[in-house]
DNA sequence: CTAAACAGCACCTATGAGGTCCTATTTTAA
DNA sequence: TTAAAATAGGACCTCATAGGTGCTGTTTAG
């Protein structure tokens, strides 16, 4: 049903945790208590989105992980990115040369339009959006120009 | 990688080749020889087109399937739905409440909005845009009014 | 009457998302 | 100095489901 990955789901509400105090450092454990998630998974979680450089961590006792950047600088774009890898729709729009039809395909190119879309739609919400009780509407720069 | 399911690709193929010659009735067997996709996911994916009223079918020898309404008046939103049901990013973007977060979880209503740009997104392609060699840009009404 | 083609199931199976566990390593605090 | 609290980084399991296949009708042109 086009729908994320559970986990970047989870991701996504790990961060928005963060986001309402950035200046707290949170444990793993505490995350997971508090938004009742289990424990394994939400480590695993953490780690990742620290390789992807959107958290800092301080390890030892008293130790836990902190947003790497302001709430309104990360986007859930980067939650995306970080947990299941760069928006793109169908196959061919990553580039890689799998697919069969390739060279007379005439939809690759539109589908790659399509998952740009997309991805401005993500680029287009923070994590201090998500923090908000409601949001209001997405704005989506770069898609309003030209009407075809 | 937030990507659609395979088999809706397929489907999108399958649909914007039937876009080129709306008039024409083509075969399940013709579809896959020409696209060089497997015969019975083709005529797997036709069926459920056809009964999500995107097509129409004639039986028997000579038969095959016609697209029901103009390229278009077809999105590629239309075809996403077939395929994979109702574009819903998260579980709880869908309503039902299985989602042990729920009450609390204030970044539910910000993944529907979330989700509705992607509805968007999908709804603003038609097939008469993707029959295209290579569409403008993307037009994205009622996503660019108010600016959060 | 026969062959072409759709209609509608039922069923298989292999990948990978989701989840668990174990073993370092680092740091604080007693 | 030691113990406990945390993160770091793997390996590994397992199960749902996307993707694919087959079979048995039914319809229709010629």
């Amino acid at each position: 049903m086009l729908r994320i990955a559970k986990l970047t789901d989870y991701a996504t509400v790990l961060m928005v945790r963060l986001a309402r105090e950035p200046a707290r450092c949170f444990s793993a454990a505490q995350l997971a208590d508090e938004l009742r998630l289990p424990l394994p998974t939400v480590a695993k979680l953490l780690k990742r989105l620290l390789q992807s450089g959107l958290l800092t961590s301080v390890r030892g006792a008293g130790g836990g992980y902190t947003l790497a950047h302001a709430p309104h600088a990360i986007a859930v774009a980067d939650v995306v990115n970080a947990i299941e890898g760069p928006v793109a729709l169908t196959e061919c729009s990553l580039g890689k040369g799998n697919c069969s039809l390739e060279k007379d395909c005439a939809t690759r190119a539109n589908w790659q339009l399509i998952s740009r879309a997309v991805r401005v739609a993500l680029e287009a919400v923070s994590l201090a959006d998500m923090a908000l009780p409601r949001m209001q509407t997405i704005r989506m720069p770069g898609l309003k120009e030209k009407t075809p």
